[in-house]
RNA sequence: GCCCCCGUAGCUCAGGGGAUAGAGCACAGGAUUCCUAAUCCUGGUGUCGCAUGUUCGAAUCAUGCCGGGGGCACCA
């Protein structure tokens, strides 16, 4: 058994497929056989779509076919000639309009194998980022009520993403950014007070436009059986920020919780207060007063956001004097940019889109590269159940929370699905498919591979069987095309999570799990890993072994648990869903 | 009206210059002496919204149109 090749994996041999064409073309000119033409840089060589067109494809021959004056066809059946001794390839052909086919020798994909279990539980991990400090602000939900399922989506992206930038070899921090000041702060500080006044039989008129939930009425209930009626004598104004203090407190408390139940834990919880408080907002503003982008009209003060790619100018500090939320953003992004990251991702609700070109013009007008900003707008999530949506009030509290979600269909089966779908397409979460305890449900199916191969190596324990050296181990034993093809997957792992993370889409990692589990089911009924020959049995367990390894890192990359058994939870009463209908 | 996103199989969606456009669900049939059948196998469907253009090549890029959603407040 040969020992592990450093100069392996995936983006090496395609980098050695590629300069090997290009050393054939220019080997072809040597000898005459081929015309002299500059190499262009748009050559490419790339994993194929289809089996029949190998492992790799190039497209050199097209590109060059019209400086050469000579078909692709032609051009391409020269180069493979060239290729074809060598010994990486089995095969090379020249297929369709000129497409050169590469197909890799099986001691290449079965050698490979070892190189990845030498990596062992870091497999998929890269140094793509290059160690780029990156912060993925997300959720940041007003503290006035709890999350509901939109939130759910947006902390499902931004934490997968904040694990997939990690893994690619970025320092990551995850921040919460908590409106804890302004107007609806004032709200729910009221709110709490009339439900306070309330609960001591006191006749109150609630209007309309405040915080309608029954969360509210807990928390005033709550502070009326902490503290007494000692509130009662005093004005709202006096007391009002006592209210606001306590039910800020509680709510962000009990987002935090939720937060947590669902796996998603920040590294800081930033308070737009302290920007006002230290003086930042005011002194941004100045500054950018100073630097020209900032006019008086109307009695309000606007920044010139037009000046720098925004369609409209906006308004910083109202006639009335109250500075606007998005003079508190301004700021909160220059304490953000002077921290010193390199790159900052908001993740924000789709409603919001508006907003992206102020807070880049804002950046512009910091003298900060906008593209130090990258924002990802979450589109909305329809709940459907019964085939049908259940439409979502935001006003007058009838909302699905995360939490009733949670205990409904569990964190697993809620991140896997808020993680299927690129993040700006709609999503519908089908409540009765997240539900259902089989075959539909897209999370067991992943879930269920990893935890077959675990009892593979249950069983193996039972009769005393253990994994072996790899150096001892003889893989050339793993010929079928399932093992080809398992082998050629698990290869793509760490390319696919350094994808995701330079585009920012940690969705693809769950697509990814699909193909995989997938293969290994089909493996599973085709071929036993625990085989009467001992030889074999050490090879497949080695394909085992390191295929759950995969299975369990990219789950993770979901934050989604890679369980060792399959049990039957407890099923979720679907009632609770229904209790504002 | 202006801006952003979307339009691909009956449904939900991948693919975002490359070859005969894919997967899941749904529908029908089949598979278990053997590591968990929450699994596997077989069966077919497409005007890639429409139209021009860019080129060796367009579902993919550009422009226009049609349709759906969202955004365009001294709101957040």
């Amino acid at each position: 058994m040969p020992k592990s090749d450093p100069e392996k994996g995936e983006k090496v041999l395609r980098n050695r497929i590629q300069k090997a064409v290009e050393d054939a073309y220019k080997q072809g000119v040597v000898e005459g056989v081929l015309p002299d033409v500059s190499l262009p840089a748009s050559h490419q060589v790339v994993p194929t779509k289809q089996e029949v067109h190998g492992d790799f494809a190039s497209n050199l021959a097209m590109i060059t076919a019209s400086e050469a004056k000579r078909s692709p066809r032609e051009l391409a059946g020269c180069l493979a000639k060239i290729l074809e001794p060598n010994p990486i390839f089995h095969k090379v052909d020249v297929a369709g309009p000129g497409f050169l086919n590469f197909f890799v020798t099986t001691t290449w994909w079965q050698e490979n194998l070892c190189t990845i279990w030498e990596a062992g539980d870091s497999y998929g991990e890269s140094g793509a980022g290059n160690g780029r400090l990156v912060q993925v602000e997300f959720v940041s939900a007003n503290p006035t009520g709890p999350l509901h399922v939109g939130h759910g989506r947006g902390a499902a992206v931004g934490d997968s993403l904040a694990r997939v930038l990690k893994a690619a070899g970025f320092s990551v921090e995850r921040e919460y950014y908590i409106n804890d000041i302004g107007n609806q702060m004032r709200t729910l500080g009221a709110s709490v007070y009339l439900r306070y006044l309330e609960y001591f039989g006191q006749e109150v008129e609630f209007p309309k436009e405040y915080y309608q939930g029954d969360y509210i009425r807990d928390i005033a209930s709550g502070i009326a059986s902490g503290e007494g009626d000692k509130y009662l004598d005093m004005t709202q104004e006096s007391c009002l920020t006592f209210f606001i203090d306590t039910a800020v407190k509680i709510i962000a408390s009990d987002i935090r919780k939720d937060l947590e139940e669902f796996g998603v834990r920040y590294d800081n919880w930033f308070s737009e207060k302290t920007l006002h408080e230290s003086g930042l907002v005011d002194r941004t503003i100045s500054e950018l007063q100073d630097k020209g982008y900032m006019f008086e009209e109307q009695g309000a003060l606007w920044f010139r956001a037009t000046a720098l790619g925004d369609e409209k100018d906006r308004v910083v500090k109202r006639s009335n004097g109250v500075l606007t939320y998005f003079a508190s953003d301004i700021a909160y992004h220059r304490h953000k940019l002077e921290r010193g990251y390199d790159l900052l991702v908001d993740i924000w609700g789709a409603d919001h889109h508006g907003y992206v070109a102020r807070v880049k013009a804002a950046i512009k007008a910091l003298s900060y590269k906008e593209d130090k900003l990258q924002v990802l707008l979450v589109q909305l999530v329809n709940l459907l159940e019964g085939g049908k949506i259940k439409a979502m009030s935001t006003r007058a509290g009838e909302f699905v929370t995360l939490r009733e979600v949670l205990d409904d269909v569990g964190s697993d089966a809620a991140r896997f699905i808020f993680l299927t779908r690129r993040c700006d397409s709609h999503l519908d979460f089908d409540l009765d498919l997240a539900r259902s305890q089989s075959q539909e449900n897209p999370v067991y199916y992943v879930q269920y591979a990893h935890a077959r191969l675990s009892s593979v190596f249950r069983n193996a324990g039972e009769q005393e069987i253990s994994l072996a050296e790899p150096q001892d181990i003889d893989v050339s034993l793993l010929n079928t095309s399932e093992d080809i093809k398992l082998l050629k997957q698990l290869d793509v792992f760490p390319r696919l999570v350094a994808d995701a993370a330079l585009a920012l889409e940690p969705y693809r990692v769950s697509y990814y799990l699909t193909e995989l589990a997938g293969q290994l089911h089909g493996y599973y009924t085709r071929h036993r890993f625990i085989t009467d020959d001992p030889d074999l049995t050490q090879a497949r367990l080695l394909l085992a072994d390191v295929t759950r390894r995969v299975f369990r890192k990219g789950l993770g990359l979901l934050g989604v648990s890679a369980p060792e058994k399959m049990c039957k939870r407890s099923q979720g009463t679907a009632s609770a869903l229904l209790s504002d209908t």
